[in-house]
DNA sequence: TTTCTTCTGTAACAAAGCTACCGACAATCA
DNA sequence: TGATTGTCGGTAGCTTTGTTACAGAAGAAA
């Protein structure tokens, strides 16, 4: 737990948004309650508790949020990157509602947080931070809808496809490293459903699988797939 | 169209609590902007263009708002009641996504209605209506949820059996009228499936059908259903 | 009554989840 | 280098649930 110096503070303005255009005044209260945590890979960040005393901007690092089924079987609803926040805490400052969802660090994270009782005055005091939570909360809220539309309506050859696709274009590549199971986490499906489905794909000359890796052989059919 | 005369919003200000504790000045701004409007069961309240210019607070009946895929099955994600308030329009008065769900009158509504930039003037003044708006988002947001966890991992006798349960303490009474149809559309399910469950229900002597009817025979093992 | 609409029952099939098991691959250690 | 161990993926059989299709029953209307 490190407090702010003013260089660190200075570089924090220029890449958070909103606090290019807050006051002296809000500045100088950030500077004075804001502080930054460290996790590493694959901690969860506990939803009730500590971590609902602060709300939190992520500095490096990115975080999933999912729910998980009594089988176990987990489907993520979103995820939280680099200088995004969480719903989560944004959900626990404001409200007194358990959040039921998991959070979990995908990579080690450098998190900048923020006692609730902080953010809760500083957003009533300040429209900066009005609007950060509810352009959060909005996002958020359509991103749930979406994943709950495409897990419940959408049949997984398209919604594997889809997957597959996105990935392909965020890292720019043929190639993507991925094992079954952790699609299948994403997705809301099972590790065999994935396998399966992929293995058809394959079939049919749409991808090459091998351990922990999938490479995109025919990029039309792919999109042919998720949309027919 | 009509606007509220100084009776009428006595007895608002008896039923909103939000309104209860608003100053002088809220309670005149909000006397010379809301305004009331009627509409008709069945009608379905569009989501984008007009709508998304008022934010409202339901007066009487009841709207559903639910998804629906392209084969035409429906999930209900939740209901406003009266004295409650849309997130969509919440959603719609605070930032510029589209909203993607459709939302269709139950009963015959009294809608009361506030334009959308009165209503963001408000809340950046008054803490009652930002808290009013945070609490609904938060409320709908843990509801969506819910529902999202119910659909994709809750086992379907289960969920049948609890909408069952749920519903019948709702009106305090063994009968509950509903046709197969309206349970598949509330839990994102097909008729056909309902059916079939239901059927086993009575085979199995837990209920006793009859067209537009379920009676519960056996509550305890209706309840050994929703949680075994 | 007759007709029409809505609701329900049934069946056959398809999609996808669950369990289980096994073999392939990779990393590490002796 | 070979053995051990853990992870990953392929396959099969079964169950649940959605889809399509059709027919019959219950009410409502004519």
């Amino acid at each position: 737990m490190v407090h702010i110096n003013t260089d660190d503070l200075n570089s924090l303005i220029k890449r958070l948004p909103m606090l290019g255009e807050a006051s002296e005044k809000a500045l100088s209260a950030f500077k004075e309650y804001a502080f930054v945590k460290k996790v590493t890979a694959g901690e969860s960040l506990a939803m009730e508790g500590s971590s609902c005393a602060h709300f939190f901007i992520l500095l490096s690092g990115s975080v999933r949020v999912f729910k998980i089924s009594e089988s176990g079987r987990e489907i993520t609803l979103y995820h939280v990157n680099k200088n995004e926040s969480c719903i989560l805490t944004a959900f626990c400052v404001m409200s007194k509602i358990d959040f039921p969802a998991f959070a979990v660090a995908e990579q080690d994270l450098e998190m900048l947080l923020i006692p609730s009782h902080i953010m809760q005055d500083w957003i009533n005091r300040h429209e900066i931070w009005r609007e950060h939570m509810f352009k959060t909360l909005s996002i958020r809220l359509s991103e749930i809808l979406l994943t709950l539309d495409k897990a419940l309506f959408q049949p997984l050859d398209s919604r594997i496809a889809d997957f597959i696709f996105q990935t392909a274009k965020e890292t720019n590549s043929h190639h993507i490293k991925i094992t079954h199971e952790k699609m299948a986490r994403e997705l809301g499906s099972s590790r065999v459903a994935v396998s399966r489905m992929l293995e058809s794909f394959e079939r049919n000359g749409i991808l090459k699988l091998s351990r922990g890796k999938i490479t995109i052989k025919d990029p039309a059919a792919l999109k042919r797939v998720i949309s027919p």
